[in-house]
DNA sequence: GTATAATCGAGACGGTACGTCCCGTCTTAGT
DNA sequence: ACTAAGACGGGACGTACCGTCTCGATTATAC
């Protein structure tokens, strides 16, 4: 977890890292799974070490000795349900069509999203990101990281097969696409449904100048 | 203000509503302005109601009795701040050069979210609109309406003039122009730059498919 | 009431003292009334200036006009209550047999302290005297003393018929007959019961030394 | 300490009661002589838990954990102050003559009763027990109930010697030798002298139709 | 009969203290 | 050694009242 300062394989004698090798996994999985359910429940507003320490059947130390901060708690509780069931990331569709792709993605996302036991952990870990520098470190390496990279391999799949261009900057499409969808989950500034799903990923791909008609089929593709 | 607790000049019966006649402007410019300093100072974790209250010379219960929250405090702040000089929102440029216009606007916010002056107020907002939704409401109908209205009024501008389908979805064109925007300041995902701003604008009006395209100009027009 | 601030008929121009000719009757007595129920519902402890504004529908500041203090009020409630029915102070009855009258009298005291209606603001009252000497002076002069010279009044009349000494220190008589009544009632030391009048008017007339043994009758005379 | 919700060695099942054995001795001699001096400088009506903690250097829950008022604290403050130097209650002075023996002990309480270092702690606990009944019990357990049964040990020694009649009721002649003299201090209704003392052991040891006359000696006993 | 001036109800205000929750540190036993 | 437990000094919470200070709106003399 890199969240947690752990000494590179035992730590030498007069260390005031703790010893990883020692350390308690049944309190570990206990703690996380009580900081997520919690979360869940009260918000993370109301979200407290206590709290958290009282649900795990946990002594407090227990969770200071580990873990730098409330939000990285829930951090390494957020990667640790996002990572249960295999060990990496998984890879985006790739049937050849970008946009129905894409589409499929983004409509998973906006379903994620409407599901508040998925939704409020990670809202609590997006705001906690924005003040925590050290947070966004970690969730850029370990959660955001990983995902961008998938997310961009699809696009230089598109790219080969001269579905976008060569020279693109991948990281401001993967901004394009997903930026929106974020920001009005975030703000509330819209509705979050399949049918935004599709448009933006239209206005995407072709942009405002041509995209997201009615008329125009569905895939957002300008003939 | 809207996330005032108004009566109506005199109030209903069993109304708990404090009398806003009998309201102290200097009591409240004083904590909105101390709200914002303070903010700026120590950031929004370890901005609180007492502190507010030492730093602007009032009782707690003045702005307990006006506000319902702390971020109902800083929202009104930053209001406050948004409209001190003129009454109402400010126009997007208009020098029928669409995309010049709109990287003109974009460059701007990318110099505000770079001063911490405002950077931090806004960012702790941001943040706070995302976990309380009766500020989201707030935001939408005082700070987030009129600036989208002044950006529709501006794509519907190029609309008139055959710059964009008059077809288009004008909520889903501000959010993909601005969207990606919040979403990189919020979560660091990359750079703020002036050259994000600009490619920003080109990815958003001609689609990923056709934009920064080597041999097109950067105003992002085609050919 | 002697613990108003009166201005001495009308007072002068530029006088702060208030005008005493314009008080309202009507809320003066409606705020006396709301301050003895409430002592009697909520306790001295959470009787507090506001609440009886409240119940009296009164404005603060006629309370904070007419009386300094708390325990003020509360002591002119009680003083209202005391002498309601009458104009002046009672005499102790006068049979001619001294303990029997005197066992009267402390049995009949010892009902009002087992009333929670009464007891409550008196003690109230008593131990607020304590600590508020200007309460006290009140206290001393415009209830404590009347009652006292009554019973001294009733103390002399046994001089006169030879039952008492004539160079009997009537203050001390008083307080050995009375302060043992008040001292157990204030301290729950021990049961408050006619028995205990009883007994106590025999011990204070013939002394531990002769008195309160069984066997010897019940108006505490020692043959 | 009789106010503290000791934990008898480890607790029953469901049990909210702090335990004791890890309580900071520092702490609690640092609150309580605190709570003491406090109450002297201030007076119980301005003393406050706040104040209390931040004179005795500890956090507020450090004081609510272990008292349940502050008006238990006052009281383990005074019975720490007045145990302070041997470990039992003194018993009263027995030198063969009681009348001598009282008088001694009466003045020497009324001249603790004029000293404001111990009268303001003591007029403070004496008022508070007058509201709250459960300190009351403390009170007639811990500080008035060893003290009561010294002075009864002094009573029982003069029955043996034939001073007073073998079947006196002896908390009566507990009350009506010191009631006279703790309700004329708490009242303030007369001065509080030696004088005062020495006429008051006459006065409860002949009884009010034989004492105090000319002729009779100081000491109060009848020829 | 009107001025005119004080009291009245109401309640906002700057404050103090309340009793509670939680912080992050530290200590003690237990495994 | 790490753990569960939890006491500790501290900071902030949101509430209740304090006593002071305006506000109109009644009154009740004094012109």
């Amino acid at each position: 977890m890199s969240t947690e300062r752990n000494s590179p394989a035992g730590g030498t004698a007069r260390d005031r890292t703790p010893n990883a090798a020692r350390r308690s996994e049944a309190s570990r999985r206990a703690i996380l799974t009580a900081a997520f359910d919690l979360v869940g429940e009260v918000g993370y507003a109301r979200l407290s070490i206590e709290g958290i320490a009282a649900r795990a059947g946990v002594g407090k130390q227990t969770i200071y000795r580990w873990w730098p901060s409330k939000g990285a708690v829930l951090f390494d509780a957020v990667l640790m349900l996002a990572q249960d069931p295999g060990g990496g990331t998984a890879a985006l569709p790739d049937t050849g069509d970008l946009a129905a792709d894409l589409g499929l993605v983004l409509r998973a996302t906006v379903d994620e999203f409407a599901d508040p036991r998925f939704s409020e952990p990670l809202r609590a870990l997006s705001t906690e990101i924005a003040h925590d520098p050290a947070l966004a470190r970690s969730y850029a390496e370990r959660l955001d990281g990983p995902l961008r990279e998938a997310k961009k391999d699809r696009l230089r799949s598109a790219q080969r097969v001269g579905d976008l261009p060569e020279d693109l900057d991948l990281d401001l499409a993967v901004d394009l696409i997903w930026g929106p969808l974020t920001a009005r989950w975030l703000h509330r500034t819209g509705p979050l449904t399949h049918a935004f799903a599709d448009a933006l990923v239209a206005a995407a791909l072709d942009g405002l100048r041509g995209a997201a008609a009615p008329g125009r089929d569905g895939t957002g593709r300008r003939e």
